[in-house]
DNA sequence: CAAGTGTACTAAGTCACATAGTACACTTAG
DNA sequence: CTAAGTGTACTATGTGACTTAGTACACTTG
């Protein structure tokens, strides 16, 4: 489960969003399976159960769950919802890569820290 | 001269910073320059001169500009102030990164994008 | 001296975010 | 059936960042 970082002026509710999309793109959790409770998880994280209700509501109305009155909220396996984030996270990538660009990185450092950052990943 | 977007969430100050920041990575302005008048640049942006001068009090405090009582505000030429604008592009690009690499997207795709955005450059 | 400059300060309004508390409808285990 | 747990909805409140408004002062330059 990922952490909360109430100092980073990230809104908490996003940073629960992100983490289950994150979660989802690993693979640690998959479609059918059941999420923690918004009370549970409002417990867990020390966060009140409004935060957390609002973070489940951003992730249903993006189709990466489904929630049931009366037994809970589980993942979804639309696939549409998962090419949207993969379509989002380009978009975003795109716009730092033109920040980076517009500051004046050339071509070849950003892509030496990109193959730094994936090669950290081929040691585990 | 760039442009604010009031509807983007981003603070104005912070679109002026990063305006200027850009600027002078692009040669548009260099060291030495006379910046605008707080007063008349936010009467050309329609914006409180308070808000811009706590965008140029936020330049100052990264050495990108200096200013002078009763004369105005100039473009600095301190070196450590660019490339700690660097090293700031950097971070955020690698942060950018991580993200994309978290969502699931691959390092060859990465690649393909930076070099997208890049050959658009040659065109000009 | 007058106009233009940076700078500082208080006051107010707006907005997003989070919290607090309550309430209702539903499902499931007992 | 009952109780506990679930999602959902609503109002109210507090906080902080951001922006605007207005005023004031010290300084430089023509």
């Amino acid at each position: 489960m990922f952490v909360l970082d109430l100092k980073s002026g990230v809104p908490i509710c996003d940073q629960i969003v992100n983490g289950f999309i994150k979660m989802k793109a690993l693979g640690l959790i998959s479609a059918g399976d059941q999420m923690p409770s918004v009370r549970s998880l409002a417990l867990k994280f020390s966060v009140n159960p409004n935060t957390v209700q609002k973070a489940y509501a951003i992730l249903e109305s993006g189709g990466i769950i489904y929630s049931v009155k009366g037994r809970g909220s589980f993942v979804s396996d639309d696939e549409s919802a998962h090419s949207a984030v993969l379509d989002r996270a380009r978009s975003d990538f795109k716009a730092a890569v033109s920040a980076a660009r517009d500051l004046g990185l050339g071509s070849l450092e950003l892509n030496k820290i990109i193959n730094d950052i994936y090669k950290e990943e081929e040691k585990c």
